[in-house]
DNA sequence: CCGGAACGTCAATGGCGTTGGCATAAGGTG
DNA sequence: CACCTTATGCCAACGCCATTGACGTTCCGG
C-alpha cells in the first residue's frame, strides 16, 4: 500500500481531535514552524508537533508522506515570505542587494528548515518568481545573456550557500553553538605567537568579527565585480569546476 | 560525572577487541569517513559504526564524547586532506586560489561527510593549519590586519559555503539529485515567455550550466576585490549583518 | 437513512544515542 | 615473576525517535 495523502483540496471531512483542533495541512506546517522557532532545532518531532497539535502523533501521516514532505512544505513557505512584499523597479544594484538579503533573510528565520531546502531547487512557483525576477534585473540593466546567466548563477548559489552555512551555525544545539564560538576565544586566541605568527597578531580581530556573517561583504564584492563588467565587459573566469 | 575521555595522545594500553581489532582515534575517524562514503548519509550510526570496527558501540564512547565530536574529527580529516602536499610560497593570489580548490575539492570528495561538517568549527590541528597559511598569505601580501582578516573571512566562510552547498547535492540519493536536475528541463526550459520572458530568454543557457559549481567564479570575484583593495584601499563595505 | 470512505487513535516495531556497572587485561612497580 | 591500579571493552538497559497497520468513529453523498 503506497501511503495515499489525499491532497489538501480533496480533504473534506473535518473531524476534530480528541482535544477539539481541527486540523489542516496549514495548521500543521505553521505549528511546526513555530516550534522550530520557539524550542529550537531539537523542538520539532513527529510526537511534539502531535503533542503542540493536540493530535497523536500518528495522525500526521494523514497529511504528509513524512517528516520529508513536512519539510518540503515548510521550505516552501519560506520563499514565499523571503519575496512578500518584494517589489520590481529601480536600480539593478540596489534591487539584487535587496533581494539577496531578504532572501538571506528570510532563511536564517527558520534555521532548521533552510538547512534541509536551501540546497534544493523545488520548481514551485515562489522559486521561479525569484529567478524571473532577478533574470529580469540584471538583463533590464544590459547585460548581454550570458553575462546575466553567469551573474544570476553566482548570485542565486552564493546567497543559498551563505544561506544555508549561517543557517547551520543557528541550527546546532545550543551548547554546540556556544562551543564552537568559544573555540575562537580559548582556542585560536591562545595560539603561541612562535608557532602560529599569523593567527597570533590578529587573534583579536579573529574574536571581533568570526561570528558574524560574511554574507554582506560577499555580496558587495559580487555586485562591484558586476558592475564592472557592464562598465567594461571582460571574458569570465577561467573554466568553472564541474560539480 | 563529566565525561573523562583520555586524549589520544595519554592513551596506552591498547587492548583488542573481542574481534581482534586494535581502536584508535584515527581508524574510527577513517572508518566513519568511509562508511560515509559508501552508505550514504543516513548510513552512519554509532551502531553501524561498531558494527563495522568489530567493537561495541558504547566502546566509541571512551574516544569521543559523542556524535557531534565525532563529526568534528571527521571535518579536521577532511581539512587535512585538503592541506596535504600543500606548499606555501609564490603569489599570494595563486596560493589562495589552489587553497580554495583545494578545501572545495577535499569536500566534494566526500559530500555526506561535507554536509555534517563545513559549518563546524574543530579548533584541531588541520583546520588551525589552514588558518594560519591564509591569513601568512593576506599579510604577507601587505594587506593591513583588518584587511587580512576581512578576507580571510569571506574567504573561508565562502568557500565552505560552497562546498557545502555543493556536496549537498551530490550528498541527495541519486533519484533526488537526477529530479532536481530534471527541473531545470522539465520546468524552467518550458516557462512561457508571455509570463516568464527573461527565464525564456535564457532558459538554455541555464540548463547548460546551473548544474556547474558556481565556486570558481566566486572565488575571481573574490580575488580581484581582494586585489583592487590591495593597489588602493578602501573601505570595507556596510555593516555586515549579525548571524 | 444508509453505506463507504475519510479520519483520529491505539499499540507495536525496530531503530537510535547514550549511560552505568562489570569483568579483565595491560602497564608500571617491586 | 607477582601484584595492584585502572584504562578499556562489553553488556544490558533507558528513553527517545519515525513509522505502520488495525480498529472504531464520524461524516458525506446518494
Amino acid at each position: 500500500m503506497p501511503k495515499p495523502v489525499v491532497g489538501e483540496s480533496a480533504r473534506r471531512r473535518r473531524r476534530p481531535t480528541k482535544s477539539g483542533v481541527v486540523l489542516s495541512e496549514g495548521l500543521i506546517v505553521r505549528t511546526a514552524l513555530r516550534m522550530l522557532r520557539e524550542h529550537g532545532p531539537a523542538g520539532l518531532t513527529v510526537r511534539r508537533l502531535g503533542l503542540a497539535l493536540g493530535a497523536d502523533p500518528s495522525t500526521l501521516y494523514r497529511y504528509f508522506r513524512g517528516v520529508d514532505d513536512l519539510t518540503l512544505a515548510i521550505g516552501d513557505l519560506l520563499i514565499g515570505r523571503a519575496m512578500d512584499g518584494w517589489r520590481g523597479g529601480g536600480d539593478w544594484r540596489a534591487g539584487l542587494r535587496d533581494l539577496g538579503l531578504r532572501i538571506h533573510a528570510a532563511y536564517l528565520e527558520h534555521p532548521q528548515a533552510a538547512v534541509l531546502t536551501a540546497s534544493r531547487i523545488s520548481g514551485k512557483a515562489h522559486e521561479i518568481a525569484a529567478d524571473e525576477a532577478i533574470l529580469g534585473l540584471l538583463r533590464g540593466a544590459g547585460f548581454p545573456d550570458h553575462e546575466a546567466v553567469g551573474v544570476y548563477h553566482t548570485f542565486i548559489d552564493m546567497t543559498l550557500a551563505f544561506a544555508a552555512l549561517d543557517a547551520a551555525s543557528l541550527a546546532l544545539p545550543a551548547e554546540a553553538r556556544e562551543a564552537d564560538e568559544e573555540i575562537w576565544r580559548a582556542t585560536y586566541a591562545r595560539l603561541p605567537r612562535a608557532t602560529h605568527p599569523n593567527i597570533a597578531a590578529v587573534a583579536p580581530l579573529l574574536v571581533a568579527h568570526m561570528n558574524d556573517s560574511a554574507y554582506p561583504a560577499a555580496l558587495e564584492m559580487l555586485l562591484d565585480s558586476a558592475a564592472s563588467r557592464l562598465t567594461r565587459p571582460i571574458s569570465r573566469p577561467a573554466k568553472p569546476g564541474q560539480v
